[in-house]
DNA sequence: GTCTATAGGCGGATAGAC
DNA sequence: GTCTATCCGCCTATAGAC
């Protein structure tokens, strides 16, 4: 009788500490890394035991992989995605300054997308399955749309999309490594608009024959 | 007497052992990062005692950061440096073909260069004097250089000549992260002279009128 | 399912002999 | 200067009560 009505409560409860420990080791492992994370700060930040940490995750390693893939496949997925309305009829100069902007503009004001990253590199020898998953996530997913749109836009006809897209998206994420991930800004100063007009304009300018 | 006579012997097998305490050191961090390198392990691999560790570095962090800024000036300094014998006689095509193609050898072929860079890029949270010091000695030099061949090539007349060398630095370190570090090859398959040729031609095309 | 309490081990750092 | 031996705290993981 109190068994069934507690049933559901529980079921309720017990997903509801699931997330909390997910949130509460998302923040520690993106602020720390993997090794310099421990248990007892992802339970307290998860408002939860430890023990409740390891009856729903296997291990410290189970929590940390659980969670990157999550990170991966959900909220970070989308980073690099063109905004499709009118995308044809708009000249490529602005759909690309446009996305170039839109994705500095995350990666650089989101503080936890940064974290991200710099785990997802930093353990990529020791998690190489999650830098893969990030590779085919984000990384991947990034090239296609934007292979698909050199390939589809009118006016531009571009001997190479692939390779293309790559020096596209390529000087945007080490533009941020360099200026945010490593402190750089000070050293290596560059205006934003400056390197994404040059970007953009080196591209569009190159028209096969 | 017996004392002078071990002084400079004591000497010299002192910088030798710190020497071979920075090389365990470098193999130790740069295998397993900062956090999950333990004291214990890099003795063992300098072959000492770890009081003698302790005995020439203050402490972990202290040994970390000496190794690390050793590196970054010393061994791996002059990755993206342009060999100046003839290059003001050659075509740009081909000096910027052969200065990424010995960038992406180093990267790729030297597996230590890509452990640096993951432990700079890993701990740059943690670390970020130690990042600033990677941007000083590595990045900027290699912009600067780059730049500056740029600006006295007579065959080109780039518009901007600083932000053309980020644009070529960037593709070339994201190509190298996504295809190495992060295990992309198998999944974002490219080959390195496809990307290196638009990325010269689209450089090289791109003169201002 | 969740807690408190604890086992068991490893890690950073040092004392003291030589 | 270098070693062996050791301190002590923190960490992962679990036992057992409720």
């Amino acid at each position: 009788m109190g068994q069934i009505k507690s049933t559901r409560a529980d079921r309720q409860l017990s997903l509801e500490k699931a997330e909390a420990i997910l949130e509460g080791g998302m923040q520690e492992f993106l602020a720390h890394g993997y090794a310099a994370t421990s248990m007892d700060r992802v339970a307290i930040a998860a408002g939860v035991s430890k023990a409740t940490v390891y009856s729903h995750f296997q291990d410290k390693e189970g929590l940390f992989t659980a969670l990157i893939q999550r990170l991966v496949e959900g909220k970070f997925r989308s980073i690099f995605d063109l905004a499709n309305e009118k995308v044809l009829q708009t000249a490529p100069e602005i759909i690309l300054q446009d996305l170039a902007n839109r994705v500095l503009n995350t990666g650089m004001n989101e503080p936890q997308f940064l974290n991200f990253m710099r785990v997802i590199l930093g353990e990529s020898g020791r998690f190489p399955q999650l830098a893969r998953a990030f590779v085919r996530n984000i990384e991947q997913t990034s090239f296609k749309m934007l292979r698909q749109y050199f390939t589809t836009c009118p006016q531009l006809k571009l001997s190479d999309p692939e390779a293309t897209a790559r020096i596209f998206i390529g000087t945007l994420v080490h533009f941020m490594i360099v200026q945010e991930m490593l402190h750089g800004k000070d050293i290596v100063p560059m205006e934003r608009e400056r390197l994404i007009e040059n970007l953009v304009n080196m591209i569009v300018a190159n028209q096969a024959e």
